[in-house]
RNA sequence: GCCCAGGUGGUGAAACUGGUAGACACAGCGGACUUAAAAUCCGCGGGCGCCUCACCGCGCCGUGCCGGUUCGAUUCCGGCCCUGGGCACCA
C-alpha cells in the first residue's frame, strides 16, 4: 500500500496546478456552460503571516470555487494586498526599516503561504494597493470627483498629540493620551478632503431592500448607520451680534428635532462646544472658555463621547422660542455633536432621557407636555416614566427609532393651541406654523456623515494636489499621474515624513508654473479597498476599468469578516455608485451575495506585574485547572507554576499573545488537515473560540480515508462497470442508503454554505463504507461508488489528498481530472424504503415507535398507533382526545 | 452609552418549515492487538433517581434565566442576565 505522506502529495498537487496554470480564468470560457461566477474574499493586510481568520476566509472561498467549478461555472478567485496603512509605519519605527521594504517582503512571504494552502487563486490578477500602477487610479478618480463636486475640502476634527506634533489615529489614543508621548490628546480642526457620501444616503438605504443576498444583520447595521430620521428643522431667533456687529448666523439658531410635538416643553437649548454661539460667548467669559477648552481635550471617538459625564455650562445668552416667544437660555453641552445636524438641540427634559439628565444636574425646569407619560415626583424632583413604551419615554440617541414607534392615543397637554392633538397632528401643526413664520420646515436628516478621506500619514496614496500661493489648490494634471510616493522614507512618529521631503514637496504649480508645494496628506486606505475588485477584472488595463470589468462584476459572492459590516462595505457601495454615475461601470451594487465570516477568538491569560503593567501569557504556555466536573476553575503558567488571570476570550492579537500560527499546523499535519479542521470546527458565519485539540483528529480522519481507499484500490478497479442495485444484499442496501443520505445532506449544505456539516457528511460516508461487509452482493460496487462520491464531496475541502486518491483509484479515466469532474448525483432509489418508523408521542412526550409501510395513509397509521402496546401502556385506557399525525415523522396522541 | 450577534454535554458542534435534543468529531474511560509503547481497531458516554445478580428496561429533569403561545418550543413572542464584535484616523 502506498504510504500516507501529506508533504509529498500536497507538493505534487500544487506543482501540477502551477505548471498547468489551472486556476487562470478567462472571460467567456466555453468550457463552462453556466456562465461566470466571481467569488472574492476581502483582500488581506500583508502583516507577514497568515492568521487563522485568513485560513478560514480563503478556505471558505476556495470551497465555493471548487464546488461551483465542478458544477459548470466559470469561476474566478483573485487575490491582492491591502498594502497601505498604519502597521507598516509602526513596524518602520520599531525596526528602522522603510514601510515599502517591510510591506513587499511581507507580501512575498504571505503569497508563499497562500500557495502552500492550495487555494485556487488566479495569480495573474494579483495586485497590491501600494503599487503606483494601482493607486494612480485612486488619484485619477479622486480628481474626477473633485471636478464633479463629490470631493470637497472643509475643516475636520482630529486627535492631536501636542508633544509629538502629530495627528493620532484612534488606535493611537490610549486612555486619552498619545501612545508614544503619553501627552493628553487634544482635538484640533484641520482642513481635509471629504466625499459627499451623504448625497447617496437615500439610495444606499433604499437599495438595501433590493439585496436579498445580504445577511439581514448587515443590512440592519447599515440602515442604522445611515440613520434616516424624519423631523423638523427650525430656528430659534436671537439678536446676538458678533464683533463685526452683524447677528451671528443671521440671527437664527437652527435645531433639528424628530419630536416637534414637544416644542412647548422646551426649557433650554444646548449647543456643541464648537458652535459659533459658544465661541462668541466664550470671548467674554473666561470660565466658559475654559469649559470649551476642556471639551476640546479628549477623544474624538463616539464611544467615549457617549459614556462621558453630561457636562454643561450656560452661555448667559438667550434665544426666543418661535411659538411662545419665551426667552430660552443657551447652554454648551458636551453631548451635543457639531457634526450631526446643526450642532444645536432643543432641550425637552420631560420627554428626552439625556435632556432630563442634563436638566436635573443643572437645575433647569422640567415641563411635561404629553399626557400620561411621566409622573412628576416632587420629593425627588424627578420624572418617572409611567410606562416603558418607547414613544412615551424614548431614547433620544436614536430619534429615528422613536419615529417608527407606536404613538397612538397619546395627546399633547400644557401646549396652548396644540393641546389635545396626537403626535402626528401636533408635528404637522407645529411644522405648518413654523413654515408660515418662515422659520422652519419638515426635513429628512441622516446620521451618516460625509467621508473624510485625508490622512496625515506617510504610507498611503498621495493626494494629487499642488498648493500654489497664486493659484490656490491646483489638481495635478492627468498626464502627470501618478504622483509617486517616495518609498525610502522611515517615519519616526513626529508628523508625516513627507513634509520633510523637499524632493517630494517642492514642485512647480501645474497652472502658472510658479513655485508650488505638494499636498502631503494621503488618502484613507478605505479608498484602496473600495474598488480593487474591479481592478482584478482588468489588472493591467491602461484605464481604470475596461469592458472585462462588466463581464466579471458585480461580485457574485463576497466573503469577509463581520468587522467590515459597515465601513468598508458601505464605502465600496458608495464608490461603485459614483463610478456608475460617471459611466465607468454598469451596475448599481458591487456585491450580489455577501457572506460575513465569524471571528476566530482565543482565550486571554494575563498577570499584573508589580509595576502595574500587564504580562500576557500564550494559551499554549498556560495550564488550565479543572474541577471534578471538568469545568475551568483557574489557570497557571507552565513556566513558573504560579496562577495567572483568565481574561475571557477576544480576537487573536500579537499584543495579547493569543494568536495561533496556521503555518505550524500546516507543517505538522499538512494543508488539507488544517483546512479540514478549520472548516469542521464551526459554521462559516459563527464566531468560534479556538481550540487546537481537534487538528490531530482531522489528520487522523484523512489517514483513515487514505488507508481505506488504498487498501480497496484493487476492489475499486475490478468493480468497474454497472451494477443493478436491486440485486444487492440488505446490508449493502442499508450502507448505500446512508451514503446517499449523506450526499443529499452535503449538497444541501454546500448550497447554504454550511461547510462544517459538509465535513460531517464526508465522515458519515466513510463510516458507512467501512461497515460494508466484504463479499456481500454488491459490496465491491458500493465501495467503488462510495469512494467516487466521497472523494468528490470532500475535494473542495481537501483538494490535495483528493487529487492523489482520484488518480490512484483510476477514476480519472472514467470521470476526467478531479478539478473538472462532474458533481455526484443522489440516486433516489437508494433512499427509498419499504417501511418507515414513526415516533409515537403521548401529550408531546416520546413514548415509543410505530413501524408502518412507507405508503401507509392516515387511517392505516392511526390503526397502527391504536394497536401499539407503547400507547396502551402510557394511556392506560384514558380516552384519546386528539391525534396529530405528521406524515413520515411522528404521531402525537393527546389524552 | 448606542448598534449587531451569540449562549445547547468535559469540549467544538448538529437538529433543514415548530415535530425523536446532542448527529459528526475532540478529549476521557473500558477492552483488543503488542514483550512494551505508539499507531490502529471495538465498546461506553447529558443529569438525577428507580428496577435488576446481570442483561433488558423504566421515571423525572434538561438547549443562559423568568414568563407566554402551541397537541408539541433549542426553534415563535415579551422581559431579563451574561459574552463577543462595531462605533467613522486599526484594517
Amino acid at each position: 500500500m502506498k504510504p500516507f505522506n501529506h508533504a509529498e502529495f500536497e507538493a505534487a498537487a500544487q506543482a501540477a496546478w502551477a505548471t498547468a496554470d489551472v486556476y487562470r480564468a478567462y472571460e467567456n470560457d466555453p468550457r463552462f456552460p453556466k456562465g461566470k461566477y466571481y467569488c472574492v474574499s476581502m483582500l488581506p493586510y500583508p502583516s507577514g503571516k497568515l492568521h487563522m481568520g485568513h485560513v478560514r476566509n480563503y478556505t471558505i472561498n476556495d470551497m465555493m470555487y471548487r464546488y461551483l467549478r465542478m458544477n459548470g461555472y466559470n469561476v474566478l478567485m483573485p487575490m491582492g494586498w491591502d498594502a497601505f496603512g498604519l502597521p507598516a509605519e509602526n513596524a518602520a519605527m520599531k525596526a528602522n526599516v522603510a514601510p515599502a521594504k517591510w510591506t513587499y517582503e511581507n507580501i512575498a512571504d504571505m503569497k508563499r503561504q497562500c500557495q502552500a494552502m492550495g487555494w485556487a487563486i488566479d495569480w495573474s490578477r494579483e495586485l497590491a494597493t501600494c503599487d503606483p500602477a494601482y493607486y494612480k487610479w485612486n488619484q485619477w478618480f479622486f480628481l474626477r470627483m473633485l471636478e464633479k463636486g463629490i470631493a470637497y475640502k472643509k475643516t475636520g476634527v482630529v486627535n492631536w498629540d501636542p508633544v509629538d506634533q502629530t495627528v493620532l489615529a484612534n488606535e493611537q489614543v490610549i486612555d486619552g493620551r498619545g501612545w508614544r508621548s503619553g501627552a493628553p490628546v487634544e482635538k484640533r480642526e484641520i482642513p481635509m478632503y471629504y466625499l459627499r457620501i451623504t448625497d447617496y444616503a437615500e439610495e444606499l438605504l433604499a437599495y438595501l431592500d433590493r439585496m436579498p443576498g445580504w445577511p439581514e444583520r448587515v443590512k440592519t447595521m447599515q440602515a442604522n448607520w445611515i440613520g434616516k430620521s424624519a423631523g423638523v428643522r427650525f430656528a430659534f431667533t436671537h439678536d446676538i451680534r458678533g464683533e463685526d456687529g452683524k447677528p451671528i448666523g443671521d440671527g437664527r439658531m437652527y435645531v433639528f428635532t424628530t419630536r416637534a410635538d414637544t416644542i412647548m416643553g422646551v426649557t433650554f437649548c444646548a449647543v456643541a462646544a464648537e458652535h459659533p454661539l459658544a465661541t462668541h460667548a466664550a470671548k467674554s467669559n473666561p470660565k466658559l472658555e475654559a469649559f470649551i477648552a476642556e471639551c476640546r481635550r479628549g477623544s474624538v471617538m463616539e464611544s467615549d463621547l457617549a459614556t462621558m459625564e453630561k457636562k454643561g455650562m450656560s452661555t448667559g445668552l438667550f434665544v426666543t422660542h418661535p411659538i411662545s416667544g419665551e426667552a430660552i437660555e443657551i447652554w454648551v453641552a458636551n453631548y451635543v455633536l457639531m457634526s450631526y445636524g446643526d450642532g444645536a438641540v432643543m432641550g425637552v427634559p420631560a420627554h428626552d432621557e439625556r435632556d432630563l439628565e442634563f436638566a436635573q444636574k443643572h437645575g433647569l425646569p422640567i415641563r411635561q407636555v404629553l399626557e400620561n407619560t411621566l409622573v412628576y415626583d416632587e420629593q425627588q424632583r424627578a420624572l418617572h416614566p409611567r410606562s416603558k413604551d418607547p414613544y412615551l419615554y424614548f431614547d433620544a440617541t436614536e430619534p429615528w427609532k422613536a419615529w417608527y414607534a407606536d404613538k397612538s392615543g397619546v395627546l399633547t397637554i400644557n401646549s396652548g393651541k396644540y393641546d389635545g392633538k396626537t403626535h402626528e397632528e401636533a408635528v404637522e401643526a407645529v411644522a405648518a406654523d413654523l413654515a408660515a413664520m418662515g422659520l422652519g420646515e419638515k426635513k429628512i436628516t441622516f446620521r451618516l456623515r460625509d467621508w473624510g478621506i485625508s490622512r496625515q500619514r506617510y504610507w498611503g496614496t498621495p493626494i494629487p494636489i499642488v498648493h500654489c500661493a497664486a493659484c490656490g489648490d491646483v489638481p495635478v494634471p492627468e498626464k502627470d499621474l501618478p504622483v509617486v510616493l517616495p518609498e525610502d522614507c522611515v517615519p519616526d512618529g513626529s508628523g508625516s515624513p513627507l513634509v520633510k521631503r523637499a524632493d517630494f514637496v517642492d514642485t512647480a504649480c501645474p497652472k502658472c508654473g510658479g513655485p508650488g508645494k505638494r499636498e502631503t496628506d494621503t488618502l484613507d486606505t478605505f479608498v484602496d479597498s473600495s474598488w480593487y475588485f474591479m481592478r482584478y477584472a482588468n489588472p493591467h488595463a491602461p484605464t481604470m476599468v475596461d469592458p472585462r470589468n462588466d463581464y466579471w462584476n458585480p461580485i457574485d459572492q463576497y466573503t469577509g469578516g463581520i468587522t467590515h459590516a459597515i465601513l468598508h462595505l458601505l464605502y465600496a457601495r458608495f464608490w461603485t455608485k459614483v463610478m456608475r454615475d460617471m459611466g465607468l461601470v454598469h451596475m448599481d451594487e458591487p456585491f450580489t451575495k455577501l457572506l460575513t465570516q465569524g471571528m476566530v477568538l482565543n482565550h486571554i491569560y494575563s498577570r499584573r506585574t508589580d509595576k502595574g503593567g500587564i504580562d500576557y501569557f500564550a494559551p499554549a504556555a498556560v495550564e488550565v485547572v479543572h474541577d471534578e466536573a471538568g469545568h475551568v476553575v483557574g489557570a497557571r503558567s507552565k513556566v513558573d507554576g504560579k496562577p495567572v488571570d483568565y481574561d475571557g476570550v477576544g480576537t487573536m492579537s500579537k499584543s495579547r499573545l493569543n494568536g495561533v500560527d496556521p503555518q505550524d499546523m500546516v507543517d505538522r499535519f499538512g494543508a488539507d488537515a488544517a483546512r479540514l479542521f478549520v472548516m469542521f470546527a464551526a459554521p462559516p458565519e459563527a464566531t468560534f473560540i479556538w481550540s487546537d485539540a481537534g487538528v490531530e483528529g482531522a489528520h487522523r480522519f484523512l489517514r483513515r480515508m487514505w488507508t481505506f481507499a488504498q487498501t480497496h484500490a484493487d476492489t475499486v478497479k475490478s468493480a468497474a462497470g454497472t451494477f443493478d442495485w436491486r440485486d444487492a444484499a440488505a446490508s449493502v442496501k442499508t450502507a448505500r442508503r446512508e451514503l446517499h443520505l449523506a450526499l443529499k445532506q452535503a449538497n444541501y449544505d454546500y448550497e447554504r454554505i454550511q461547510y462544517n456539516t459538509v465535513v460531517s457528511a464526508g465522515m458519515k460516508m466513510l463510516n458507512a463504507l467501512e461497515d460494508v461487509p466484504a463479499g456481500a452482493a454488491g459490496s465491491a460496487a458500493l465501495v467503488r461508488e462510495g469512494l467516487a462520491i466521497l472523494i468528490r464531496v470532500l475535494y473542495p475541502v481537501v483538494p490535495h489528498i483528493g487529487c492523489a486518491l482520484w488518480a490512484d483509484l483510476g477514476f480519472t479515466g472514467e470521470h476526467g481530472p478531479l478539478l473538472d469532474a462532474r458533481w455526484p448525483q443522489v440516486d433516489p432509489l437508494a433512499l427509498a424504503q419499504d417501511e418507515i418508523e414513526l415516533v409515537l408521542q403521548v401529550n408531546g412526550k416520546l413514548r415509543g415507535k410505530v413501524v408502518v409501510a412507507s405508503s401507509a395513509d392516515k387511517a392505516a397509521i392511526e390503526a397502527a398507533v391504536r394497536a401499539s402496546p407503547d400507547l396502551a401502556r402510557h394511556t392506560a385506557g384514558t380516552p384519546i382526545k386528539r391525534l396529530v399525525i405528521v406524515p413520515g415523522k411522528l404521531v402525537n396522541v393527546v389524552v
